[in-house]
DNA sequence: ACCTGAACACCGTTCAAGT
DNA sequence: ACCTGAACACCGTTCAAGT
């Protein structure tokens, strides 16, 4: 028993046992056992299904059949458990698969990926934020960041301008599924999600021509064919700095 | 008496004068008079120099000077007020000035201006999405966005291509001032704003060898130059739609 | 070792008076 | 017409028991 494996080591609980003492049950009458990671897994689904502010103490121990009292054997408060969240992300965070010889595809497809991860955890962003978070704070949930550095080393790029597409990269997939995905994936109550252009249909004659103009003779495009267009433009962004 | 001015009428308070009644005095016992805008403003100011959390019916009354009690005379319910705040905002968006015979300089500025506006208000976007609020709901509101689609047909795109630009530039620059300078003018406490890259100092050897290459050969770069190349990206863009 | 239940301070909101 | 103060339900968190 030198080595605890992967799990078991991320799920510990506060409450320290000794060497060599046995591993704690897996259930307890009946329910899982608690641990932080099943506490966060709860909490970010109620964040995702509902919304930062049904987001509470007793929302999570509700789900999870048992008094908010005893998440506290757990979790030191409520930033605290912010911050497994926050961890719990991270570690599912997509590792990329990028091939400088096909670096344009590969790209765009780990942008992609980057941007189902962000879709899943909707508003995550700003409630880090909101409370202060740190995130990145360990080394290992900095490993696809590392990866991406390395590809666009691999194309050529400069270490500084390596450092700016890594960023704009981050910052363009991000930005998009924070600022765009959130709201089409759920309007606010009330409007049409297909045909939500972010135009109120209620206009006085006259007002707004050009905006009118141009929504009347666009397609509907959903913010999939816009993302690749933002795509589009990192990539171009990309080779212009090779 | 017959039309009330501009801020007079966005002012007037839900209990309803009849027509032709005296004005409702500027001062109230040494205390300028509540209005629903007077009331949003100083949440807005809560909202920026403290944040999110510290935003309670509770501080505003503090702040004016007055029971919590009180601003239920002007707005419904907090949700109101945050909706009053959102408009507060948007009437005080940067009108652009475009010129398409300089189209690069002048879009250039007007996403500066933009980002200046977003900044001012941090956390607005999100506290807007977690309220389920919708932005945007009069026709005035979107003017801003009228003469920038007007700008971008100017400049020879197809209405579809005017509709995708004016999209991509708002997202970039609202991307950028929401998920960069958020973090870069307000880090957490404990960090040190300078050195802040985004990755930890403490690092074991090996780990991270690109990240930690890339960071140690770049001269650190503020915010502003990483604006200026998603602008250069997005200009390319736009140049290629053309 | 880990849980429950009562309790406290705080928040949004409402009710009943005050002037 | 507009304000205050008390009160209610709810939230984060803690204390004192329970098993």
């Amino acid at each position: 028993m030198a080595e605890t494996d992967d799990t078991e080591r991320l799920t510990a609980s506060p409450g320290e046992h000794a060497a060599g003492a046995r591993r704690r049950p897996e259930f307890r009458k009946g329910r899982p056992t608690l641990t932080r990671e099943r506490i966060a897994r709860a909490a970010l689904e109620i964040l995702s299904e509902t919304g930062p502010a049904e987001l509470t103490m007793r929302a999570v121990g509700a789900r999870l059949g048992v008094s908010p009292r005893a998440l506290y054997n757990y979790v030191a408060d409520r930033r605290d458990l912010l911050g497994e969240m926050v961890a719990v992300c991270q570690r599912a965070r997509p590792q990329p698969r990028l091939d400088t010889d096909r670096w344009q595809e590969s790209l765009r497809t780990y942008c992609r990926d980057l941007r189902a991860w962000y879709r899943a955890h909707p508003g995550m962003p700003a409630l880090a934020r909101a409370e202060d978070l740190t995130p990145f704070a360990s080394a290992d949930l900095l490993r696809p960041d590392d990866i991406l550095v390395e590809f666009f080393l691999g194309l050529g790029l400069s270490p500084q301008n390596a450092y700016r597409a890594w960023s704009i990269t981050v910052l363009q997939v991000s930005g998009f599924a924070e600022m765009w995905d959130a709201w089409h994936d759920r309007p606010p109550p009330g409007t049409d999600p297909a045909a939500w252009t972010g135009v109120p249909s209620n206009l006085a004659a006259g007002e707004l021509p050009h905006l009118r103009r141009v929504i009347a003779e666009s397609d509907f495009e959903p913010p999939d064919v816009l993302f690749e267009s933002v795509l589009t433009m990192l990539i171009a962004g990309v080779e212009a700095m090779r």
